[in-house]
RNA sequence: GGAGGAAUGGCAGAGUGGUCGAUUGCGGCGGUCUUGAAAACCGUUGUCCGUUCCGCGGGCCGGGGGUUCGAAUCCCUCUUCCUCCGCCA
């Protein structure tokens, strides 16, 4: 969410800056703005209305005290007038407060400077691409090929059970992907971040914390039975867990990691994007989310991208970095990297970690605050990445390793895996 | 699921209808003292909204609603926590 004094300073500015996310707020701005102006008067109007009749209420006390009945009941009866119109005016307070705070949560975060504008990932710009040539011109299978051949992923028994996109892992597959958990989570501790188990369901207020609500229809599966939603990512539950918090400076940066389970509706995909591994409704994830002085907060996000980019090099696998085109950026996004690791064996990118940047937009949707050095209060930044998202990444473990002994995995993981072959 | 108890400022803990945004202690911040620190002493210390920005007005005692001229205090309701019972990985 977007601070009210900073839309009334710099609607234009604003306005300008959300054309880059191909994002059309002037209606909405001038209404915000309009509404703005409208509470404020409201506002005022009902403070005074207030503060008369609390004068009264003080002076009826003091002439009760004093025994004077008559001019006490007088005065009583002058409140009540006072006491409707204060009520008009808090009901039509609360209206406008309402609408405005719908408003707000209608635009958009601001893309960063560093943001160019485009319409879909074929506008994200490659800042870094660390693949040898020669892995292009490799043939291999794709993973589902792979899968079959060496039964370890059944995506048939997942669909019977549960639908398309929910696969069962199986034996040595099942066995690498409890190993990556593992191996994501320990170096993420030894980075610092503090390990933290959240819940996999999280309520409406969480929802839209973090900006996935109260767009409904969106990636969240909803309950039926409680108001409850099952989390897109561990980046809900954790960023949350700093929800009406004051925080203190000392504290940053807060460093989190967690591992979970994701679910995603994935409504509108089709085709060959969805094959295999590509998308799938449930997956595992290890994420990292921080919390930092808004000074800082780009020197960490820089951290962060470093970090996985660590990983990725562990793993041995060729990846590039892209900055996503405004069009591509999430709504809540200031700023969003994303991680591909190229899979010999569809000839193509996949995503395996996002990197982002939301500056104030969570903390102020969350009442995340921390008293600066003036003693003010002021809204930290907040960021998350993937560290990494394993189907894909398992993906492009297996169509990058084959070898006639079976599918290699890299050195660094087979301490955890206890086997060094899937065959 | 059933029965009871509780929720007050960063923390602890007073306050049961009238100047209470709230006694007090701890903590925090500033100062005195000290070579420095500790102790002691003095002062200060919630947040949000509005404003003609010195200052002033209003809201907030878990959330929402009600009674009253007036509510932290009374009533209703929801949530959370604690104790006991039941069930249970």
């Amino acid at each position: 969410m977007l601070d009210i004094h900073y839309i009334r300073e710099n609607h234009k500015e604003v306005i300008e800056r959300l054309k880059v996310k191909n994002f059309d707020a002037s209606n909405l701005v001038n209404r915000i703005l309009e509404i703005d102006k409208k509470r404020r008067e409201t506002q005022n109007k009902l403070d005074t209305t207030l503060s008369e009749s609390k004068n009264m209420s003080k002076e009826i006390g003091s002439l009760f005290k004093e025994a004077k009945f008559d001019q006490a009941n007088e005065l009583k009866e002058k409140t009540s007038q006072l006491k409707e119109h204060s009520k008009e005016l808090s009901s039509e307070l609360e209206n406008l407060k309402n609408e405005q705070q719908k408003l707000l949560t209608e635009l958009p975060n601001l893309p960063h400077p560093s943001v160019k504008k485009g319409q879909s990932d074929e506008d994200n710009e490659v800042v870094e691409q660390q693949a040898k040539e020669s892995i292009f011109k490799e043939k291999g299978k794709p993973h589902w090929e792979l899968a079959d051949k060496y039964d370890v992923i059944d995506f048939n028994t997942g669909s019977k059970i549960s639908g398309a996109g929910f696969p069962i892992y199986k034996r040595k597959v099942a066995r690498l992907q409890r190993a990556l958990i593992n191996y994501f989570l320990d170096l993420a501790r030894s980075e610092g971040y503090e390990e933290v188990q959240p819940p996999v369901l999280v309520n409406e207020d969480s929802g839209f914390g973090t900006g996935q609500l109260p767009d409904k229809e969106g990636q969240m599966y909803e309950l039926e039975n409680a108001p409850l939603y099952l989390i897109p990512t561990a980046e809900v539950p954790v960023t949350n867990m700093y929800r009406d918090m004051v925080l203190q400076e000392k504290q940053f940066p807060i460093k989190n990691v967690a591992y979970s389970s994701c679910f995603r509706r994935e409504a509108g995909s089709y085709g060959k994007e969805v094959r295999g591994l590509n998308r799938l409704h449930q997956f595992d994830k290890v994420e990292i989310v921080q919390i930092q002085h808004p000074d800082k907060s780009y020197d960490t996000l820089t951290e962060m991208i470093e970090y996985v980019k660590r990983i990725l090099r562990n793993l041995e696998l060729p990846f590039r970095v892209s900055r996503l085109c405004g069009g591509d950026t999430s709504f809540a996004a200031a700023v969003t990297y994303d991680l591909e690791v190229y899979s010999k064996g569809q000839k193509k990118w996949l995503e395996v970690s996002s990197v982002s940047n939301f500056e104030t937009y969570q903390s102020l949707r969350m009442k995340t605050r921390f008293k600066n050095r003036e003693g003010k209060m002021q809204a930290p930044h907040t960021l998350n990445g993937s560290a990494l998202a394993l189907p894909r990444l398992v993906a492009a473990l297996m169509e990058n390793n084959q070898t006639s002994a079976g599918i290699k995995l890299p050195e660094v993981i087979v301490p955890y895996t206890g086997f060094d072959y899937i065959n």
